[in-house]
DNA sequence: CGGGACTTTGAAACCCTTCAATGCCAGTGG
DNA sequence: CCACTGGCATTGAAGGGTTTCAAAGTCCCG
């Protein structure tokens, strides 16, 4: 499930020659949280790549919600598409997040030349591919409580800092229910809900630390 | 939306001459309705393409449910991951679905050698990407009635046959519901409520024919 | 300290799930 | 030819979870 690039919240070390010859052609950027980052309609001319902080690439629908269709973070890659124009919005989620953009055209080039970066992006891609299907069997998922219960079992693994199990999430419940397709308020009393169960504790917002692993397999087993 | 791939109800013809060279090494065959073409836990040794029919992959939960995550028409690819091991069952959904199988290994060392290769399965990666996209903007729909409109819209789409809005579904209404993340029941009641409301009829359980796109749209806005 | 954004909590309405029964269709055997 | 069977699809009713609208509470920052 995890890909094999390593999320850290810093930037991921690219110990892969093939990742440095990649970065050459990259421009890094800083963004503010809810600056877009690129934006249905425009050309795809780029790859891109979270380096800090994280994005979502967004959907925006008819009668205005909006849906986050992928959680990106550090290491991550975006934009990977055959199409000719984007189809998403992208924004950064929290203040300060830094993305590197690939020129597509020289970065097609350059794996066209060196089959190390062909592999790489390819991989890449496939990593793409395995996240977006682990958060399908999320949202498949019956009851509020398994959607946000998996979802920290998620952020934990894909966030994995020093001290597992403690997480700091970098969304705002209003983005995690875009993300997990159900309402705020509902994610807020999933939370507490997993709270009273002794699943976890909030120390502010957004410090969630897991407590006990075996209860969140109950829930999901059938939320007793 | 839809990938550069034609996806028709019969073998796509590889007009490019890099999947000529691909074919070379694909094993194909056939396969009865039901029947596990990949299986989780086995090593990942080969890609594959669907020629004709249909096949579904799927994740099997803890509970004994079965979502299908992915569903893989003509063209499509599958099996692309950069892991050791499949970690999804992939089963044929309707009788006589016809598979090519690509040995991983032969095929990465083809793509290493042709540039051309290398582009037309990161393009179909591509692809696989924003097909599970889209599926997860369906589930992440508000009601039933929605998802299914939706999921019909992309159906006629993908399988445009020569009579576009006239769907043939490759599918039971059990497979759309594991599809759909909802359940059987309701399925079947949206169809009708979808016949009840004019936009669409059906003939058969599995002939649908598509009268009225503004009402799905009408369906999608607020379901009125 | 106040403002503002975000989070939590409450109550009513609604939609979906579940369980159950009925209906439909094709294939089989008498 | 017909009855029978099994799988699939449809329909009904009860119960429960989520959404929505609303209000109160919390936290951060100027």
């Amino acid at each position: 499930m995890s890909s094999a690039i390593a999320h850290r919240s810093e930037v991921p070390t690219h110990s892969d020659q093939a990742f440095e010859l990649l970065d050459c052609l990259a421009v890094r950027f800083k963004c503010h949280r809810g600056q877009e980052i690129c934006r249905p309609g425009r050309p795809a001319d780029y790859w891109y790549r979270v380096l800090a902080g994280a994005a979502g690439k967004c959907a925006l629908q008819v009668d205005g919600r909006r849906r986050i269709v992928d959680l990106l973070l550090p290491g991550d890659f975006f934009g990977l598409t055959s199409e000719k124009e984007n189809h998403h919005l992208v924004e950064a989620v929290v203040e300060d997040t830094v993305v590197a953009a690939f020129p597509r055209r020289r970065a097609e080039l350059m794996a066209d030349a060196n089959p190390e970066i062909a592999r790489a992006v390819r991989e890449l891609a496939f990593a793409a591919i395995a996240r977006v299907e682990s958060q399908i069997l999320i949202l498949g998922q019956m009851s509020a409580l398994e959607k946000v219960g998996s979802f920290l079992l998620t952020m934990a693994e894909r966030l994995s800092s020093p001290a597992r199990d403690e997480i700091m999430l970098p969304m705002s419940r209003c983005e995690m229910a875009d993300y997990l397709a159900i309402s705020a308020e509902t994610v807020s009393r999933s939370l507490t809900g997993l709270k009273h169960r002794g699943a976890i504790s909030l120390g502010g917002a957004r410090r969630i630390k897991i407590l006990n692993r075996k209860t969140f397999e109950e829930v999901a087993e059938h939320m007793e």
